[in-house]
DNA sequence: AGCACGCCGACT
DNA sequence: GTCGGCGTGCTC
C-alpha cells in the first residue's frame, strides 16, 4: 500500500504530492497527519490519498515513519475543499491544509491541559493524630469528595498532601479539562419576533443561499438566533461568521447566553490553549455552533444545517495575505457540499450579492424597518468648501459644533467617526517640502502625538516625531490630515469638561481594551466617543442622539472600484449608531464634494437607488461584476530581480491578451503604488476581462507565472486594494 | 524550507 | 594551498 503525502511545508518547491509506501505494522487513513522520513531530515505530513500501485520509481520510495494522531485530523469535506482551492485560486497545498488546523496544533506549542485532582482512597488508614494538617485534608476531602490538587496544596501545604498521597490515603486522578473562555453571563431572553422578522425565518427554509437585506436596527441578528435554533433542533450544526471587529464581549456573552455548551467561539482574543481546546470541541461534535470571524469558515464542523454571514459586505472577509481566500467562496464551496442552507446578510449588500439576488442566483429576504419601528436618524450633508468660504478652517464645520454643544447641555451622547488613527497622516516642512518616510516601507510616517511618534502603518516601525526638519532644519513642521488623536485634542479644547474617550487600534490593544471604553463611554454623560470604523458595528448606546462624520471623502477617492461603495456602507453603518432609542438621532456629514451622487443616496438611506446607478456605471465601464480584475503582484528584496520576473510574466499575459483580444479590456505592468513594503519592492501586471471566458483566462493567466520565480507571487481577483 | 554540492576570492 | 562565500538543485 502507498499513500500519496503533502508535506507540511509552505514553500513553492514542496508543493506537489510525494509518495511514500505504509509499513506492514500499522494502517493509515486519509486525512491523517504523519511523519515521513524527506532528504536527511524527518518533517510532518498529511495523507491526502491511498493507492495500491506507485508512480514513483519504487527504488526511491520511503516507508511512513510513523502517525502523528491515530485518527484524521483533515476530514474528507476539508480535502476536497483543499483540491478546490488549490485549482481555483492558485494556492500551495500546505497553506491550505493550515488554515484547517490551528497553528498551535502543527508547532507543538500547546497540549490538552490536564489537571490533578485528588479524592479519598477507598479504605484507608487515618493518619496519626500529631499530623493536623493531614487530618484536615482528609476532612476536607470527605465533605468535598474530590477537589483539585493545586488548590489543596495552595490550602494546606505542599509537604502534607504529598505525605498523604505517598501513603496512599489520597488517590491522585487526572482529568482533562477544556479551557473554555469565560464571559459574563448576560440574559438574553428569546424575544418575541416581529411580524417581519418572523416572515424573514420562515423565508428561510430550505437548502438554498440566501441574501437578508436588512436596515441597521431590523433585528437580523435575533433572526440569526432562530434560524440557528431550528437547525440545531432538527440535529444539525450551524456555522456562524461575524466580522471580527464586530466580535465584541457582549456579542460573544449573547452567543454564550443563548447556546451554553452547545456554542464554540473562534476569535483573536483567544489564548492559544483555548483555541486548541475550543477547535477540538467542534472536531469531536461537541461544540454545535460555530461563531467566529473569518478563518472560523474552516472550522471542522460536520452535518451543518445552515452557515451564516453577517454583514457580508464586509472587506475582512478577504484575507489580504497569502493565502488569500474569499469567505463567500469557500461558503458556498460547504454550502454545497453538506447542502445547506447559506444567508449573506446586511444593511448594505455588497453590489456583487445584491446583483445576484437581482439576477434570481440568491433569493432576496428584505426587512425594510426597524425593530422599535423609529424613523432612520436623519443626515445632514455639510458642504466643507462653503465653510471654508466663511472664513472656518476648523476641522469641524459650524453645525457640527452648534449641535455637538446641544448634545453636551442635554447630557447625552456623540460619536464621531473619522477612519484613520493618529494624529496626522504625515509630518511635512513647509520650508523645504520634507516628508518623514519609512526606511523600509514607500509610505509617508503617520504622527502619533500621544506616544510623540511616527509609525508605520504597514511595518510598524516606529520613528522620532519631527522637531525640526532634519534636512534644512527649519521648525515650520506642517501636519497632514487628521486622525482621531487629532480630533479628540480639538475636542477637547471645546468642551474641556466634557469626557472623550478615543477608540481605534491604538487604544483598543489590550485584552479588554474595548470593554474598557466601551464601558466608560457608558457612563459618560455628557460624552463623545471618537473612533475609527470600529465604532461604526453593533453598539447599541441609548443616549447617543448625535453622530459626526468629518471626512467622509477619504474613502471615497482611494482608486479601486468599490470605493464608493465603501463609502456608501460606512455612511449607513455610522449613521445607524444614532437614534437606537425612542428619540430620533441626527447625523452631520461632511464633505467636500456635496453633490456626489453616493452622498445623496446615502443621505435618503435609498440602497436600491444607489445601487441601480452604481451597477449601470460598472456595467457601462466593464467593472465587476460584469468583468473580471486579476492582479499579479511580484514582491522580491532585490528591486532587478523583481522588475525583470514580473516583466518576463507580463510578455507571457500578452501573449495570452492577443488570443483572446475581443475579451481582454486592459492589461498593464508597473510598479506598484506602493513600491516597498518591509524592504521587498513591488510590481504588478493588471488586467481586466469580460466575463464570459474569463474562468479559462484566468486558468492561463495562473500558468504564466514561472513556478521557478524567486520573487513572491500574490494573485489577486478583483482586489479591495490597490496599494 | 533546509541541506548538499559546487565553483570562485582572500587568508592563517 | 584551503576556508568559506552563497547560487543551484533536490527531497517521494
Amino acid at each position: 500500500m502507498f499513500a500519496k503525502i503533502i508535506i507540511d511545508q509552505d514553500a513553492k518547491a514542496l508543493d506537489k504530492i510525494f509518495e511514500y509506501s505504509v509499513p506492514q505494522n500499522f494502517a493509515v487513513e486519509v486525512g491523517q497527519r504523519v511523519l515521513v522520513p524527506f532528504g536527511n531530515r524527518t518533517l510532518q505530513g498529511f495523507v491526502v490519498e491511498l493507492c495500491e500501485q506507485s508512480e514513483y520509481d519504487p527504488s526511491k520510495v520511503k516507508p511512513i515513519a510513523q502517525k502523528i494522531e491515530d485518527f484524521p485530523v483533515i476530514k474528507k469535506e476539508m480535502l476536497q475543499l483543499m483540491f478546490e482551492m488549490a485549482d481555483k485560486l492558485h494556492l500551495k497545498l500546505a497553506s491550505i491544509l493550515r488554515l484547517f488546523l490551528p497553528s498551535e496544533m502543527r508547532t507543538d506549542s500547546v497540549h490538552e491541559l490536564l489537571v490533578k485532582f485528588c479524592v479519598l482512597a477507598e479504605n484507608f488508614e487515618m493518619p496519626s493524630t500529631r499530623a493536623k494538617k493531614q487530618l484536615e485534608i482528609v476532612q476536607h476531602l470527605k465533605q468535598k469528595e474530590r477537589a483539585k490538587f493545586t488548590d489543596l496544596s495552595k490550602q494546606f501545604g505542599y509537604a502534607a498532601l504529598a505525605a498523604l498521597v505517598k501513603s496512599g490515603v489520597v488517590r491522585v486522578e487526572q482529568e482533562q479539562i477544556n479551557r473554555t473562555p469565560e464571559f459574563d453571563r448576560i440574559e438574553s431572553a428569546a424575544r418575541k419576533l416581529t411580524p417581519l422578522q418572523q416572515r424573514a425565518v420562515e423565508e428561510i427554509c430550505e437548502a438554498k443561499t440566501y441574501l437578508l437585506h436588512g436596515v441597521t436596527g431590523s433585528g437580523k441578528t435575533e433572526v440569526y438566533l432562530n434560524l440557528i435554533e431550528r437547525q440545531l433542533s432538527k440535529g444539525k450544526t450551524a456555522l456562524m461568521l461575524v466580522p471580527e471587529i464586530s466580535l465584541t464581549p457582549q456579542v460573544l456573552a449573547s452567543f454564550k447566553a443563548r447556546f451554553g455548551d452547545n456554542v464554540a467561539l473562534i476569535h483573536s482574543g483567544l489564548s492559544a490553549g483555548e483555541r486548541f481546546d475550543e477547535w477540538k470541541r467542534i472536531f469531536l461534535g461537541q461544540a454545535r455552533v460555530v461563531v467566529g470571524a473569518r478563518s472560523a469558515i474552516f472550522s471542522p464542523i460536520e452535518n451543518l444545517g445552515i452557515i451564516i454571514i453577517d454583514e457580508e459586505h464586509e472587506q475582512s472577509y478577504v484575507s489580504e495575505s497569502n493565502p488569500r481566500y474569499d469567505t463567500h467562496d469557500i461558503a458556498l464551496f460547504r454550502r454545497n457540499y453538506n447542502n445547506c442552507a447559506l444567508v449573506l446578510g446586511s444593511a448594505t449588500p455588497s453590489i456583487e450579492s445584491y446583483a445576484k439576488a437581482i439576477d434570481g442566483q440568491y433569493q432576496l429576504v428584505e426587512m425594510p424597518v426597524r425593530v422599535n419601528g423609529m424613523e432612520m436618524p436623519k443626515i445632514v450633508t455639510i458642504d466643507m468648501l462653503m465653510e471654508l468660504r466663511q472664513g472656518n478652517n476648523q476641522i469641524f464645520s459650524i453645525p457640527l459644533i452648534y449641535e455637538l454643544r446641544d448634545i453636551v447641555e442635554q447630557k447625552k451622547q456623540a460619536m464621531i467617526f473619522i477612519n484613520r488613527r493618529g494624529f496626522s497622516s504625515f509630518q511635512r516642512c513647509r520650508q523645504c517640502g520634507y516628508v518623514a518616510k519609512c526606511t523600509d516601507c514607500d509610505v509617508s510616517l503617520v504622527y502619533h502625538r500621544f506616544e510623540n511618534k511616527l509609525k508605520c502603518h504597514y511595518c510598524g516601525k516606529r520613528f522620532h516625531a519631527l522637531d525640526v526638519c532634519p534636512s534644512c532644519g527649519s521648525a515650520d513642521i506642517k501636519q497632514g490630515a487628521i486622525g482621531t488623536e487629532r480630533v479628540v485634542e480639538e475636542l477637547g479644547k471645546l468642551f474641556p469638561d466634557v469626557r472623550v474617550l478615543r477608540m481605534d487600534n491604538d487604544t483598543t490593544s489590550g485584552k479588554n481594551g474595548h470593554r474598557k471604553i466601551l464601558n466608560e463611554f457608558r457612563n459618560a454623560k455628557p460624552g463623545i466617543l471618537v473612533g475609527t470604523q470600529m465604532i461604526a458595528k453593533g453598539h447599541d448606546f441609548e443616549d447617543v442622539l448625535l453622530v459626526g462624520i468629518v471626512d467622509a471623502d477619504q474613502s471615497l477617492f482611494q482608486s479601486d472600484f468599490r470605493s464608493i461603495e465603501r463609502t456608501f456602507q460606512l455612511i449607513t453603518q455610522v449613521a445607524g449608531r444614532a437614534g437606537r432609542s425612542a428619540k430620533q438621532g441626527r447625523v452631520i456629514l461632511q464633505t467636500y464634494s456635496p453633490r456626489h451622487y453616493v452622498y445623496r443616496f446615502a443621505t435618503n438611506y435609498d440602497y436600491k437607488g444607489f445601487f441601480n446607478k452604481e451597477v449601470n456605471l460598472r456595467k457601462v465601464t466593464n467593472f465587476p461584476p460584469y468583468a473580471r480584475i486579476v492582479r499579479i503582484l511580484f514582491s522580491h528584496e532585490d528591486e532587478k530581480v523583481v522588475a525583470a520576473e514580473c516583466k518576463l510574466c507580463y510578455n507571457k499575459v500578452q501573449a495570452i491578451r492577443e488570443a483572446y483580444s475581443k475579451d481582454f479590456v486592459y492589461l498593464d505592468v508597473m510598479k506598484a503604488p506602493l513600491n516597498k513594503i518591509k524592504n521587498k519592492f513591488r510590481y504588478q501586471i493588471m488586467m481586466r476581462f469580460k466575463l464570459e471566458k474569463a474562468d479559462e483566462i484566468e486558468k492561463q493567466i495562473f500558468e504564466a507565472v514561472d513556478p521557478k520565480a524567486k520573487s513572491s507571487v500574490f494573485f489577486e481577483i478583483n482586489p479591495n486594494n490597490l496599494s
